[in-house]
DNA sequence: CCGGACTGGATCGTATACGATCATCGTATA
DNA sequence: TATACGATGATCGTATACGATCCAGTCCGG
């Protein structure tokens, strides 16, 4: 059983410390949906499964935790996080406040080439949504942030920076089992980063670029509101 | 040498774990200012002086690393976070936006009670403003904790909430050791309570008060930019 | 037939021991 | 004297072992 003779678990590359391997192990698992939502992640069975003892995979565990990407109970075992509905909307909720900020915090700072970038993969996006065959959700939502990324990553404040990852994350994660995509939503999202794009190139007020920024993410959950109608009295920001 | 001689170690109140006990202590400790910014924190010194071995300790460093509270380096031992000035900016900041964003959501939740309350506690840091002879830098910072606690703590985002809470211990734990109060602000700073405590009650929009909390916040930065001189082209938000 | 106590298994929480890594200090040499 | 180098100590990182706690299934009594 100790054997690495796994196919399945991709080589674990090597990291700086044997915690940090299990923790980047499970935190890839995760975002990108091999672990589904729910499962049970049992300390001894991953500690195996990588080679590893129990103790610094429970320390990735209480990490992950502290992310909000499992639940961990006590005698009982972590479970990867992702169930509960009410948390999807908290969490875009977050990270429509703080991307938001981050975007505007990072405006002055983009360049040219990056509003060339942003622009390349938001033509990409457009592509998709004009052309109904070659429409992919997946690969729609990877350009979409690959887009947002463009635009907050120049954050001048890192402790803003590491939250938006942190939502964006934790919103992979539930996304990816749990909830569904809203294509209605994809042609109004593309034009949205167009005029987005038009606000920081044309240096507008950072509160401007803010609004806009955090409205965009706010219109996708009403989107996804509206689409369940599970929620109506989930508060605006 | 061993014994670091610290004043009277609070008898460690019975927690659900052992690793629950120290973070809580080592939580306590810091922001209570009992640990000093920069102070090291060896694991197995704290470890002995709590009776309890090091993973459990090791565990709760890693936490308070987490919320940076602590900085922890391999082979070399945990400091006391809180040495870099540029660290209370980002933190004001990151506070600036989320807290005003906990204040707005709450706000529809305040009720009488509490804006008596907040009221009370308010009146209680005017009089200490008014009175040179009773002005405590230390409890008047503690009201001002105290008054704003009131008007987030009906946030229903837990998350929100969650990185206020964690806003504030980062930002007391920081300014009690390093940095200093701006007396000059304190006026400015209750005539602005009166008017958030209006503005709710009032049921003014989600926005509005949103950006009265945010800027109440962004004023003290900016005082304490001001006195410093020391960082001119901080973006604001 | 049903409800409560009991036992067995599983899992986490912690202590202890050992190895790995890094900083420090003393020494020799150019 | 300044610098390079090696020995020493301190500290963290991990493995292993054991105890504590909880859950589930079972058995017994009503």
């Amino acid at each position: 059983m100790s054997a690495p003779t796994r196919a399945a678990a991709p080589a674990p590359a090597p990291a700086s410390s044997k915690s940090q391997l299990a923790y980047e192990w499970l935190h890839a698992q995760i975002v990108s949906g091999s672990l589904a939502a729910g499962a049970r992640l049992v300390l001894a069975q991953v500690a195996g499964e990588l080679g590893i003892s129990v103790v610094p995979v429970r320390e990735a565990v209480r990490r992950l935790e502290a992310e909000g990407l499992v639940t961990f109970e006590k005698n009982v075992g972590a479970t990867v996080a992702g169930i509960d509905p009410i948390e999807y909307l908290y969490t875009m909720q977050t990270l429509s406040l703080v991307e938001g900020a981050a975007t505007a915090l990072s405006a002055p700072a983009v360049g040219r080439s990056d509003l060339a970038a942003a622009r390349e993969v938001n033509a990409r996006m457009r592509a998709m949504v004009d052309d109904d065959h070659q429409f992919d959700p997946v690969e729609f939502t990877r350009l979409n942030h690959e887009f947002h990324s463009v635009l907050f990553e120049h954050c001048p404040n890192p402790h803003i920076l590491d939250l938006v990852h942190r939502g964006w994350n934790r919103l992979t994660a539930l996304r990816g089992s749990t909830f569904s995509f809203v294509p209605e939503r994809a042609s109004e999202s593309v034009a949205e980063h167009e005029e987005l794009l038009r606000l920081i190139e044309r240096g507008a007020p950072t509160p401007e670029i803010e609004l806009a920024a955090r409205r965009h993410r706010s219109a996708t959950l009403d989107a996804y509101l509206a689409s369940t109608g599970a929620h109506p009295h989930f508060p605006t920001l």
